[in-house]
DNA sequence: GATTGTGAATAGATTCACAGCT
DNA sequence: AGCTGTGAATCTATTCACAATC
């Protein structure tokens, strides 16, 4: 089975399921079933049997599933069993957002580096609680490759990502997720997701009418 | 045609249009076809017509689109005819960040208010050039009604997302933009989008294997 | 008796390919 | 001659419904 099989709608569901397991193992649940999560999430029971059958069997039959088996098979599927080190580039106000992002430092994903091009941030804390200092974009190939940094976050102007994309993938991250609404030329061997804010907005203003 | 036929999908890719031929006008180009379009951008030029015909008829039949024409279009089919206001609820990192993006500055969507419940916080100055100031959540209703706004912005804690959200529900917006990363109890008539930016990293993070 | 895992059925989204205009 | 608008064809995703299993 090849992973780039497996339909981004579907991964994302799999992200779903994981932080409903975490929460109903610190409610102390130890097993249920893909009904009652279907009905207290309002997710789909049939759906979310299906995501995880692309993947193995890992309920059991007139029961249910394990709660904290199901939780540690999730993070594996989704390669968070193993740290995933983030670099951002741009410490503006989203770049610096993010950083402190309790969900970025939380799980097996975690910002390690911000960097910027502006002498005047550079240097500055950043990070959840001043644990990270902005440093300086020309060493994103060192702090790459310090860090094992794979994943990179573009917080840039949108004149500016295209050569910070390519900056990043100089630098060696494998994967981008990109914040500035713009088509990015890609490198065929790194795979970007862009985020355009905005759209979410304009989403919701055209079912307004 | 009832709007709610619509789906998402093809509302999300009408917001990259716009962006598109925003970038076009700017450059001065008055004419573009559907395939032009497609190559620069890469998009699919039979998907944009198709996305457009289900609101008319728009373009020129061995000619292409006035690029004008379509822009204002458009806008109008969004919903960005008209100004259309925003209130951020918390101005944590991710709210005080949202408040001074730019995107949600030009156009026709823009923050008119931001609110949070820290005394800490409220009077401090944010928007994209202090042009705004923190206020108190319990003016919300007052502020909803003072600045019209249809659109609410949560970017609070996951544990206070629901009572705010019903705040903001009993305040009068009309739809709701979630970053908190939990599942809404919804009210049937106000529209809620969560956005949760984890779980962009999962996923980059699934197919880095 | 209950629930999973799954083939079959349905619904939805995208692409094709061409008739209809300019 | 060239491009739009669109029905038909294809591809993808979701839901149904039940045999297999505990």
């Amino acid at each position: 089975m090849n992973r780039s099989d497996i339909s981004p709608l579907t991964v994302n569901r799999l992200s779903v399921y994981l932080r409903v397991l975490r929460a109903l193992e610190a409610e102390g649940v130890e097993r249920i079933s893909s009904r009652q999560i279907a009905e207290r999430f309002n997710l789909s029971a049939a759906q979310m049997r299906k995501d995880l059958a692309r993947f193995g069997e890992f309920g059991i039959r007139g029961v249910g599933y394990d709660v904290l088996h199901l939780r540690t098979t999730l993070e594996r599927v989704l390669g968070l069993d193993v740290e995933r080190s983030i670099v951002i580039v741009g410490a503006g106000n989203l770049g610096t957002a993010l950083a402190r992002f309790p969900g970025f430092h939380t799980g097996r994903a975690r910002v390690a580096a911000i960097v910027d091009i502006d002498p005047g941030c550079i240097g500055r804390a950043a990070g959840p609680d001043g644990g990270l200092t902005v440093r300086d974009s020309v060493e994103l190939e060192t702090i790459v490759e310090e860090t094992g940094a794979e994943i990179g976050v573009l917080a840039v102007p949108p004149e500016a990502a295209q050569e910070n994309y390519e900056h990043l993938v100089r630098a060696g991250v494998r994967a981008v997720l990109n914040f500035a609404p713009v088509t990015l030329r890609e490198d065929p061997t790194v795979r970007v997701k862009t985020v355009d804010l905005l759209i979410f907005v304009e989403e919701l203003a055209f079912y307004l009418v």
